[in-house]
DNA sequence: CGTTTCACG
DNA sequence: GACGTACGTGAAACGT
């Protein structure tokens, strides 16, 4: 943590500084670093509750910088106001910038508190930023022969930097001098805003020139001189799209330059005199640190002289805030408010059964509330739960802290351990809310159920079984899957125009992140009931969108249902045998070593295998084989197509390092990824399903991802054999044929396929005999492998060149088959082209349930991109369309086991697989019912088919 | 933190 | 005239 790293700051600081040979002046930049400080920074608050941990970082670095680099002249130079002369050039300067957050925002003045508490100088000016103050005083210091050092690694400044002066990055302690703005702009300090009036930034909205970056900026400036002389040669660059772009926004760039360029020429507010370094006087800095409680920066500074009981806090943070009793009137959803009317914030936290009671009613009454659980940690089958919110109506929400410690000690901060604030028992908590969370006529609208409901359902937790549930991520992902995210802080500004607090605002990030339990109730509440409150806001917005939208259906019967679904599926979790990855892991370290030495020999010296740059360099630059291409960032490619390819023309290396990579991917991602994924406390692994991530309507997996477990070579299948059924049951794979193949044939309607569908007749092999011509007994394995290949990658979208490539032939060739395909499937043609109109004219697609698929990018300008987008959209459809069947199997799946009697359980979804583990007694019955389930789950003009095999593991069930 | 590679459907 | 080239995911390692 920052404040044990601090270095010690002796009491020389508060003696006369030294007289410098030179005059030197020193120009913190307090903006930049009050900014760089709160990030960097754990929360930390003063007795009161004001945050101060930006406060702290900068009081602390001001004092070490005195103590260390004594100057003639200092000043602390800020940020007046957000318009400046800039926004008068550029509308759009700075114009994305959010609010400071509401943490930051009473830090400010502190700071500049803090400056005069060590009697430095603060300069501002309005209608000026800092740096351009920073910049004119650096000119005017310059002027009388002087030495500037400017604190900031804002890279805004680097265009300052000369002979006379150089930056200082006051975190790393790292001067910035000429080298090191040649390493980041590629170009001299007095380049630098000719670089950046090309290449923008987008952190101030600075446009620069499209498709330039910084190092290509730099390439252009350092051949053409300036940005002038480059505008000016435009027309004669060989690269098109560079050259068209240096034309079209000539203009940008000059604007863009002049937004870069600082003012030296700003008008000083005090006299360069006035900076002079003064020492502070003690007793207005000791005042001032007691006050915030830096007693450690008091210490430090031997300014605690003596025993300071009156230093010490006179209020104890305060975590019971008088709760205002809520309004006598219930609320009522029709006349209730439009969602963005009331206002966020003010909520309540709630400390007792009695303030809980109104609540209760208000929910009661309304028939709907929002719904949201605080947890110590993201993965539910762990998490412990620390909190409960709910909204009742917009911007009436309350927080019920259940498992809240004491914050974490800091020593600066607090004088002694604090106590547990006042909260209700969970049991008494739970005793309250579990007659209304299940309570069948009150309506429970969560962002994300599936996590809550997991958490809530956990005996130690309550087992609350939540219940009616309405999800607004889902009902978002029924009708935009693929335009836009759908997590709850990126719906909110969508929807509401409203920034939720974020998790790491309140929790803090990196090392210095604290468990939610221990955030103070104001800041909990805060954040927990806004997220409440968000939620019944989106509900109200979106619910009644369904409909019009005809999506009620899919999120109703289908996405709502998969929520119980998929938690029983994470709770059940897999079996995997550690000892026998152990096992695996062994044997693939000792073929690793072996593959290793056999490498290096062929290289002729030692490398990382695991670098593709250093192996690209080895095979490329050093061995000189051929055929070496190299990727956009100039490295070459190692991929396994490229080595397979120098492996076939029969170079040895290749071949190993290929073997190689695979067993290290193997190792890592499966052997030693999946072994720490093992719950302990059943050794089975738990998945967690992302239910709205993919554009296509697919599940995802992560945490382990158990859909992409290996199996097509013998080496995966050995990871895959190592999930295994529980003593006395086998698992039950069960996989939808051809599914994606068989839509092909519904939705084109094609008559052949349709046919080989309906007989039950290998679909490659009639292909092959359609655009062969062949008689289905003169299908032979090459033909077939042709077809199948052609097969898939129609459902992608595929070129001509991608068939070829694929197939090894040449791209003539393969065009003649493509043709041939679409000659004798016809309809097949008339569907993609209908798919591609159909996603440029309305930015979708249909699935063939109807579920609507957006395709990003469909309107690009650029070819490339909007080739991307068209291969989507047709893909989309088939992808989706099945997607949506086997949703629609496990939806029904686990009441048909019930009825028939069954205890198999689902454990897996692999898109077009299902895993179960079954009782011994009980597989063929299982097998029937999940057959029956999965092939009558949707009536397509070709009939469904269920692969079905069982075995002790999950290889030997396929 | 972005890129490269590779595991699956 | 150049560019890219089969869809959708998630995890690990490297190197800046």
């Amino acid at each position: 943590m920052a404040t044990t790293e601090a270095a010690s700051v002796t009491p020389e600081i508060l003696a006369e500084p030294p007289k410098e040979a030179e005059p030197h002046l020193i120009l913190v930049d307090g903006s930049g670093y009050i900014f760089r400080a709160f990030h960097a920074l754990p929360p930390m608050n003063r007795p009161d509750g004001t945050p101060v941990n930006a406060v702290f970082g900068f009081t602390n670095m001001l004092a070490q910088f005195l103590t260390k680099h004594a100057s003639s002249h200092i000043a602390v130079v800020f940020d007046a106001s957000r318009v400046t002369f800039r926004n008068a050039i550029y509308d759009q300067y700075k114009a994305h910038r959010p609010e400071a957050p509401p943490e930051l925002a009473p830090q400010f003045g502190l700071i500049r508190e803090a400056t005069a508490a060590f009697n430095v100088a603060c300069v501002e000016r309005e209608g000026f930023e800092a740096d351009d103050l920073i910049a004119a005083y650096a000119r005017a210091f310059e002027g009388k022969g002087g030495q500037v050092t400017i604190v900031s690694s804002d890279k805004d400044l680097m265009q300052l930097v000369r002979p006379g002066v150089q930056l200082l990055d006051p975190i790393k302690q790292k001067p910035i001098r000429e080298p090191e703005v040649l390493e980041k702009f590629g170009v001299s300090p007095d380049k630098v805003v000719d670089v950046q009036a090309l290449a923008g930034d987008s952190t101030d909205n600075v446009p620069g020139v499209p498709g330039i970056g910084i190092k290509t900026a730099a390439a252009l400036i350092t051949e053409y001189g300036d940005l002038e002389g480059l505008l000016a040669a435009a027309p004669q660059i060989k690269q098109p799209k560079r050259r068209e772009a240096l034309i079209a926004h000539a203009e940008l760039a000059r604007i863009s330059k002049r937004l870069v360029t600082l003012d030296a020429a700003a008008p000083l507010p005090h006299p360069v005199d006035e900076l002079v370094a003064r020492p502070p006087e003690p007793g207005r800095l000791a005042g001032f640190l007691r006050e915030q409680g830096f007693r450690s920066l008091l210490h430090r500074m031997g300014l605690d002289g003596d025993a300071q009981p009156e230093t010490a806090p006179v209020s104890r943070p305060r975590y019971n805030a008088p709760s205002p009793s809520l309004a006598p009137a219930a609320p009522e959803p029709e006349a209730a408010p439009a969602a963005d009317a009331a206002p966020f914030g003010g909520y309540e936290t709630i400390t007792e059964a009695a303030a809980l009671a109104p609540w209760i009613a208000a929910a009661r009454e309304a028939g709907v509330m929002g719904l949201d659980t605080e947890t110590d940690s993201l993965d539910a089958l762990h998490a412990k739960l620390v909190g409960i919110s709910i909204a009742v109506a917009p911007g009436r929400a309350c927080y019920i802290p259940l498992g809240h410690g004491a914050p974490p000690g800091n020593g600066d901060m607090l004088q002694e351990a604090p106590a547990a604030p006042v909260q209700m028992s969970q049991a008494e908590a739970v005793a309250a809310l579990k007659p209304l969370l299940e309570d069948p006529a009150v309506l429970k609208v969560l962002h994300n159920a599936k996590y809550d409901l997991e958490v809530l359902c956990r005996a130690e937790n309550g087992g609350i079984a939540v219940a009616p549930v309405d999800d607004t991520m889902l009902i978002s992902y029924s009708m935009e899957a693929g335009r836009h995210g759908h997590g709850m802080d990126e719906l909110s500004a969508l929807h509401l125009g409203h920034q939720p607090i974020t998790y790491d605002t309140v929790t803090g990030t990196g090392r210095a992140r604290i468990p939610f339990g221990q955030v103070a109730l104001d800041k909990a509440t805060a954040y927990a009931a806004e997220d409440a409150d968000v939620t019944l806001r989106l509900w109200q917005l979106l619910k009644p969108r369904l409909r019009p939208d005809h999506a009620l259906a899919l999120y109703e019967q289908v996405e709502r249902r998969m929520v119980a679904v998929l938690r029983d599926m994470e709770l059940a979790g897999i079996k995997v045998d550690g000892a026998e990855l152990a096992r695996i892991g062994e044997d693939f370290s000792q073929r690793m070593v072996e593959l290793e030495k056999q490498i290096h020999e062929l290289a002729g010296r030692a490398f990382n295998i695991g670098s593709p740059k250093q192996l690209g360099e080895i095979l490329f630059d050093e061995q000189k084989l051929p055929g070496g291409k190299r990727g956009k960032a100039g490295a070459w490619g190692t991929d396994a197509a490229v080595l397979e390819e120098l492996a076939t023309r029969g170079h040895a290396l290749p071949r190993r390092v290929l073997d190689w990579r695979q067993l290290a991917k193997l190792k890592s991602t499966y052997v030693e990824g999946l072994a720490a994924q093992i719950d302990p406390r059943d050794r089975r692994v738990h998945t967690d399903f992302s239910m709205a991530v993919t554009s296509t309507g697919r599940l995802s997996s992560t945490e382990p991802n158990l859909q992409n477990i290996p199996i097509r070579t013998e080496e995966g299948a050995r990871i895959r054999r190592a999930f295994v059924a529980e003593p006395g049951h086998v698992l039950l794979a069960a996989d939808y044929s051809q599914i994606e193949l068989r839509l092909l044939a519904h939705l084109a309607d094609v008559p052949s396929l349709r046919d080989a569908f309906a007989k039950g007749e290998d679909i490659h092999s009639r292909t092959a005999a359609d655009i062969f011509g062949l008689a289905p007994d003169k299908v032979d394995r090459e033909a077939r492998r042709r077809a199948k290949t052609i097969n898939f990658g129609i459902i992608y979208g595929m070129s001509a060149f991608g068939l070829a490539s694929r197939l090894g032939i040449p791209p003539a060739e393969a065009r003649s088959i493509i043709d041939a395909y679409f000659s004798q499937y016809p309809g097949i043609l008339e569907e993609m082209e209908r798919l591609k109109s159909e996603a440029r004219e309305k930015g979708y697609v249909l699935t063939p349930f109807g579920r609507k698929l957006w395709i990003d990018g469909i309107q690009a300008k650029e070819q490339a991109r909007r080739g991307n987008a068209e291969r989507a959209a047709i893909n989309a459809p088939f992808q989706g369309g099945a997607a949506e069947i086997i949703k629609r199997a496990m939806v029904r799946m686990p009441r048909a086991l019930q009825e028939a009697g069954l205890k198999a359980r689902m454990l897996l979804q692999v898109h077009d697989e299902l895993l179960f583990e079954v009782p011994e007694g009980e597989v063929e019955a299982t097998a029937e019912c999940v057959r029956t389930v999965m092939e009558g789950v949707a009536a397509l003009r070709v009939p469904l088919k269920a692969e079905i095999g069982h075995g002790a593991n999950w290889g030997e069930a396929h």
